[in-house]
DNA sequence: TCGTGGATTTACCAAATGGTAAAAAAACAA
DNA sequence: TTGTTTTTTTACCATTTGGTAAATCCACGA
């Protein structure tokens, strides 16, 4: 069995479970937990379903493997938030990391996406353990950099939500947006340049909420 | 059988459809799809599952209905912007219009983000003949604002996806929502400011995404 | 009260699906 | 080469699930 402990994973083993994660990540990201089954992941894979669950306890395994795996490169643009930077590149910097990741990671963002929308039934240990602390960390930096008078006074855990919520958008909502901008070859850009200006303006106004009254 | 044509449902065919709808909202949000199965909407709507299928041809059936019935109430808010009121404020109200009704039909959220994220399977007819049209109509009312000088420049349609992101994210992303914000009672006011101001603050500006270089 | 059509239940079914046992095959160490 | 361990396949299985047929129940108008 793979899963024996102490014991070094042969060549083979490595190459068998990397192939079976990216399957899994394409059939899990388009279909969902339940939506998915081990034939697709199979056939995606190009093995056959017992030797999947040679590898892996079940479905469920495959799919706690995933999201634990991923989580920290998803994490990583806000791990990569520098308290010594100066606040507002800082952030804007963070705003483009993210929309870049999700451009390039469309099928972790929907996999997350999804597991959340479910209630997170999976990936909640994980949420608690590591995104949590990553995001309280981060307020706080934020938070210092309002009181510093280096930003106008924000609320630092919504903007995150904000930023998430926008960035990741372009990824999980792909299928409206395509109906939607028609057959335009990439928003990419257009949806930069708009973030960039939306968060942008937020945080170059100097009394924050207030103008608006 | 009831969807026999030119024959007006009775009042008990009224209400068990409604039943059953609802029942449908419920799980269908919950678990999407494919996670839900016909047993639990039975059960919930406290129907047998036979008897469900009497009313409607079938679980897709359900889906579709489910959606078509509730596009009309989801696009509302926008429906509402007044092409001759004052830009700013109409979107800003219009802000405030989608975060309340994301926060008081959280069910409808996930049941259209489900279905978008797995690709709009069903939704997709809808999508064009409902959505497109009036997401051009709008876009197009705020492109002349902009040119008309009453906003700064910026872009419409990635306006519009940004505060569908961010309103919705409370809803559709609640799980992850409560991780971080604690057993905070309600993020509803905190939330609504932080888009005002950041909304506020983009449709303020003077010069739009010029000043942010 | 009786009959008729709409509403509901009971008893199923076929396909899909997650998973298993055991044999066969391939890799590998000696 | 041979013996042993790892990997893969074949042949299943039990459960779940969407759906159906037919019998039964029941509301209601004549």
């Amino acid at each position: 069995m793979p899963d024996s402990p102490a014991k070094k994973p042969s060549r083979i083993q490595q190459r068998n479970r990397r192939v079976i994660l990216d399957a899994a990540l394409e059939v899990f990201s388009k279909h969902g937990y339940r939506g998915a089954t081990l034939d697709q992941i199979a056939a995606e894979a190009g093995l056959s379903k017992p030797n999947i669950l040679y590898y892996f306890e079940g479905k469920e395994d495959i799919h706690v493997t995933l999201l634990s795996q991923l989580m920290d490169t998803w994490l990583d643009p806000l791990v990569a938030l520098d308290p010594d930077g100066d606040p507002r590149r800082e952030i804007l910097d963070y705003v483009d990391r993210k929309l870049t990741m999700a451009g390039e990671l469309p099928r972790e963002s929907r996999l997350f996406a999804n597991e959340i929308l479910q209630g997170a039934p999976r990936i909640s240990p994980e949420l608690h353990s590591h995104l949590k602390p990553l995001f309280d960390e981060k307020c706080a930096v934020i938070a210092g950099w309002v009181e510093a008078g280096k930003l106008p006074p924000l609320d630092p855990q919504h903007l995150l939500f904000s930023i998430w919520a926008t960035t990741q958008h372009y990824a999980d909502f792909e299928a409206q947006a395509q109906v939607l901008l028609g057959a335009e070859t990439n928003p990419q850009p257009r949806a930069a340049a708009h973030l960039r200006a939306m968060f942008g303006a937020l945080l170059a106004q100097p009394s924050g909420a207030a103008s608006v009254h």
